[in-house]
DNA sequence: GCCGTGATGTCTCAATGTGACATCACGCTA
DNA sequence: TAGCGTGATGTCACATTGAGACATCACGGC
């Protein structure tokens, strides 16, 4: 491969994540990114619709996973207990990303501008899980909170497996975070 | 006032509306905006950040709102309750914008840049109720996940609200999205 | 051995966000 | 009443981004 490197996206998203824990998201312009990787600016632009887009890409395939399992669950199952097992799955999933993810993240917290790039991101998994919610019969409204409360347990169970990735497994994580939410609506005083 | 009239960023804010609405989000730039505000580029940036916050100036205040009740709460309450009664109180100032809130959410849901940047508001309001939990004890990350429920409670909510203004009032919409959750949790089959 | 296809480069432009500095109106003060 | 400082606005300039139009080059199939 004389002109190009047939993996010029990695390329690409390496060089992104380097100089962006080297010099912190804002400082780093995309020509020095492509530059890095040996590329051109415009380049850049056939991979990622923006800047932000490099850190973030392959993370579009969780929202078809929450939605299959959903949808593929057991029809006896209540529709909370459908989600969390979809998150299950998920959890499997990242299970072996704990360093990846923590470096990532390392950069998205000192950004504003990815954080709100890692929200839109949250809410197309919402969204997926809302829609597979709706073709098991639960209603629009409802189904986009319970999705929104699932995501939420998922970000909190994901953030304490970060913390600690070698104590407790995400998965587990995910049922003590559910649970935690559960008991807070079951025992309320007066 | 001859050079300017004091109401620079309401104009700014109402001609942005307007020019949204009418070409939607994407074709309009900053310069028609203050073109039909009558002022110049360079002033709309020291009203605003970016071209988006045009629409969600004034939107700041209502996690302040949510803090401080949660903070000023009954301290009998469990957590949740006093996110809930907080969630009151927002509900209750947002009462009579109804139709504001319409004419802006038409906007934002056509642009999703503009959805990103509402995700981030909704961060906001996440993370000043998550600090007000911890200061009354709850632990940190599950400060963070009842906030995160909280608000999804509300956006539902708000939602349901907006699509019947006249019906039931959004106060009434909270509690219902509050228990329609509970209930989630409550009733599983197995 | 040629050629199409696809990935990449080059050139160009509109739009954004921002720094530096000028300008103008207003209120205060002597 | 004149002058002055302050604050809001305008003017000019620049770096960066995202995108269209077109050229270029390497590879695989025929």
């Amino acid at each position: 491969m004389p002109r190009w490197d047939p993996e010029g996206e990695s390329r690409l998203r390496e060089a992104a994540l380097q100089l962006f824990l080297e010099r912190g998201y804002e400082n780093v312009t995309v020509a020095e990114i492509t530059e890095r990787a040996g590329l051109t600016r415009r380049t850049f632009s056939r991979y990622f619709a923006d800047k932000r887009d490099v850190l973030f890409a392959g993370s579009d395939e969780l929202p078809a996973v929450i939605g299959d399992r959903i949808r593929t669950a057991d029809a006896a199952l209540a529709p909370m207990e459908a989600v969390l097992a979809a998150l299950d799955a998920v959890a499997e999933r990242l299970a072996d990303q704990a360093a990846i993810a923590a470096r990532r993240q390392a950069v998205v917290r000192a950004s504003p501008e990815l954080q709100e790039r890692a929200l839109t991101k949250f809410a197309v998994a919402t969204d997926a899980a809302a829609d597979a919610l709706r073709s098991r019969g639960v209603p629009a409204s409802t189904a986009t909170l319970l999705a929104q409360v699932a995501i939420a347990i998922f970000r909190t169970a994901f953030e304490r497996w970060l913390n600690a990735p070698a104590e407790v497994s995400l998965r587990d994580r995910v049922r003590e975070s559910a649970a935690e939410l559960s008991s807070s609506f079951g025992s309320q005083p007066s």
